[in-house]
DNA sequence: TCGCCAAGTTTGGTATACCATAAGACGGAA
DNA sequence: TTCCGTCTTATGGTATACCAAACTTGGCGA
């Protein structure tokens, strides 16, 4: 699809730390308002403050890390953000996967069924997010796509603590297998619902995980 | 209101230099694509390198920059990007008014009577944000707003290339009046017609805008 | 006259140094 | 023993120094 030809931008310290620091938070390597001191991520990661605290400065802006009083630390999470969040992402999903579906052609629909098939195997995370993508981009929705990745940054951190992971696994293959199917149909509605059901689980594992 | 005795933390020269900067984007004093170099910024604002890279971080971050090709530049907006804000603003903020109208007690409907006194008068701008904070925060929107007054501050380039700007504040006014009639009766389809009204009208102005 | 090469300059990336402040620890006096 | 003061240290804020890459420009040769 896209070419081969790009020549990529030498990889930034920058953004390798970027990377590898949201990837720690996410993964839940950072407690919750755990305070993330400056010159011990230094010496952790092997640069200097310059980077890191830029870096900082981006992952307050995604909302993963907010400012203490006297320094930055892991963003805290509770269900009222949660519920924000996911509302936010049923408004934003549901609307992409309605106009999706309404302009679908076959090229959309062949990427559909490819990101899909990805998704029962290994690293589910980034393939669910790819099959979100196409959807997103194939609506046209590139702004919505932006913040609900960002949305997503937010809550991914309760994925490390869902200790049933199985069980949700293959729930959400059949979810997204439904969404795919309406899509792939031209079915608006029924694209639209199957990402609301979707989502109105995904919240309520969040809500049992949070309150607890 | 709020208390008065709150110790007000000791401005960061971080702070002043992104509302600086940013409101210099905002007003239009650098063009659409042009390169923001960050000694020249020094120079412009008196600081180290250390904080103008910070807050460009920061402004990257709210889709007030982009990086070029070299380096840092004040983002492009396009009716296509234009559109997809308002499509998204509208979802938000007709969501919050509904809310809002549905849960407003006394002390809410007297938030809303007063910010919209205030748009009236001059600082029409910050009296309008003013209006929808407490709309989003009588909601329980509080994660909405901050994706609002992003997406408002990518988009609200276009206000300072608006000329005949007289006309739309004055139905800017009426709108406005609309929204919080519907919000203080407690009419919740009223209030999420009247947001959609608004925001149609303003999206048409922006179109014009940026399609000339 | 045209083209190519090289040196200089611009620019962003990265690291380090310095400073002010606030928290914590330790000791002395009541 | 407790309270107060001071000293140390940890920490973030800010500035500066250095480097590598890339663009520009000017000169030299064909």
């Amino acid at each position: 699809m896209e070419s081969d030809l790009k020549i990529e931008a030498p990889a930034r310290l920058r953004d390798v730390v970027l990377e590898r620091l949201r990837g720690a938070i996410v993964a839940g390597r950072f407690a919750s308002g755990e305070r993330l001191i400056e010159r011990n991520l230094c010496d952790l990661l092997g640069v200097s403050r310059s980077v890191v605290r830029e870096v900082i400065r981006i992952l307050e802006a995604e909302g993963l890390v907010e400012e203490g009083t006297r320094g930055p630390m892991v963003a805290r999470l509770d269900w009222g953000q949660a519920r924000q969040i996911y509302d936010i992402r049923v408004m934003l999903e549901a609307h992409a996967a309605r106009e999706c579906a309404g302009r679908a052609d076959d090229m959309v629909r062949a990427d559909v069924r490819a990101a899909l098939a990805g998704i029962g195997g290994e690293g589910a995370l980034d393939a669910t997010a790819r099959f979100y993508e196409v959807i997103f981009k194939a609506a046209g929705h590139d702004i919505a796509w932006e913040i609900v990745q960002r949305l997503n940054g937010r809550i991914s951190r309760l994925r490390a603590l869902t200790l049933a992971s199985s069980d949700r696994k293959v729930s959400g293959l059949v979810r997204m297998t439904r969404i795919a199917e309406a899509v792939i149909a031209g079915d608006g509605a029924g694209a639209e619902a199957a990402v609301r059901a979707h989502l109105t689980e995904a919240a309520a594992i969040a809500r049992r995980i949070l309150e607890a």
